[in-house]
DNA sequence: CGCACGCTTGATCTCCGTCAACCTGTGTGG
DNA sequence: CCACACAGGTTGACGGAGATCAAGCGTGCG
């Protein structure tokens, strides 16, 4: 792996506490790697053989099932995924694409038990980073089951605006199709929503979304920080 | 709390491996308390000072907004919920309401927290148990996300089965609106959905349901591991 | 230049939610 | 002991949200 990367990944909350040396062992383990487009990195039912970490690039999380396909997370770097499966050391609950070229640091799963064996620091910050995992899913789950599709992609949108830097305008991170996905929906229902979110506080000009009425948009999003803000912070 | 209480919580996966002077210290400042069915031990939102675990009984983790309400977990004993939240010391994103007359141990937040400074043992047993829950809401995300509600009520149905010892017949552990709500559905869609399966290998016999076609019902329900089976074991 | 791919728009269908009536077992009070 | 109220469940009629199928549109890239 390249030197200048592992100030980034020593700054995750995940290595922030760990001793140096355990950390230049996990780095002298892993390695990192570029792939292209488009690439499937794993798939759901894989032996979880690494933890990987996004230095650079997008990639997506998404669930299989019957023919139908579900986009469960989008990650962005740094950030690392698939943790709890490496953990546990059980098979993928998703599979992994990555949308852009990306950089990743590919951690084995053996190594990183092993330092948590020897380090509290470490099984600390691993059970912190699982707990907000948790919730972040159980916010999704809530997402999915208490509102229409029409309400997500408005408390999406909102949510969005507020993580790039409260602007009243930004443009989508992903493709519209994927976007869809995400939030349960088909791409036809994305773009006709997107359409109705028009007369209530947003316009749109191409892949750049407009928020011309925040408390509209708001309302019409049922906005609740039990549902859309992460755990910030700590 | 009582004495005879204590083995139960002893052999949790949390607590197995813990150090016998800091489970008693845990115990010391924990207390046992039983409540009568349909109340509500704590609402989403609140800050979260006790870990649960229900000795007892049956507890219902419900998720509310904008006067909709789902159910999002059916807590059986003896087992702990709402850790997460313990450990990043965050409000609740989930309310708490008895089934039946439970049995409940408050564990004090802070003092779990401190005992897993103390000791790593700890701090790794709730590092698994964490992955476990995260792994189970991604099925539960999953299952909401790719499945219709009747191919989430076949699945239940097996589901439940296999839990309940692989018979081809059981009852139903929990009001039919509270599963149906547990299924992301009505009532009413939860009495029409049996009603459809009844021609994919299953009889209804008031709350019991006997399971004619276990082969049948699974190719409906597109019975798949990595939604339906929890990680067992390990 | 033109094809391919993502997006949009329209027409239709399906699943499921809503509203309302009804049924049935249970518990309560006269 | 019976009558009635009540809650949970079922059934029916209807509507709405969103999926599906099928064109069309625009843009970027070979």
């Amino acid at each position: 792996m390249r030197d200048e990367e592992k100030p980034a990944i020593r700054s995750l909350p995940l290595f922030h506490e760990v001793s140096t040396p355990t950390f230049e062992a996990l780095m002298a383990t892993s390695y990192s790697q570029s792939f292209p487009p488009q690439l499937d990195l794993f798939r759901q039912g894989d032996r979880a053989d690494f933890l990987h970490i996004l230095i650079e690039g997008s990639v997506e999380l998404h669930a299989d099932w019957n023919g139908r396909e579900a986009v469960m997370a989008m990650v962005r770097p740094v950030s690392s995924f698939i943790l709890a499966a490496c953990i546990r050391d059980v098979p993928y609950l998703m599979s992994a694409r990555t949308l852009e070229r990306s950089r990743i640091l590919l951690l084995p799963a053996v190594d990183l038990r092993a330092a948590i064996r020897r380090e509290p620091e470490l099984a600390g910050a691993v059970m912190t980073e699982l707990a907000g995992s948790y919730r972040d899913m159980v916010r999704q789950a809530k997402n999915m089951k208490l509102r229409t599709a029409r309400e997500r992609l408005a408390a999406w949108l909102l949510d969005q605006a507020h993580r790039q830097g409260a602007a009243n305008s930004f443009v989508l991170p992903v493709e519209k199709r994927h976007l869809a996905s995400y939030l349960g929906m088909t791409p036809e229902s994305l773009s006709r929503a997107l359409a109705g979110l028009k007369a209530q506080g947003i316009a749109m000009d191409g892949a750049r979304v407009i928020i011309t009425d925040r408390e509209r948009l708001s309302a019409t999003a049922g906005y609740d920080p039990l549902i859309d803000s992460s755990d910030e912070g700590l």
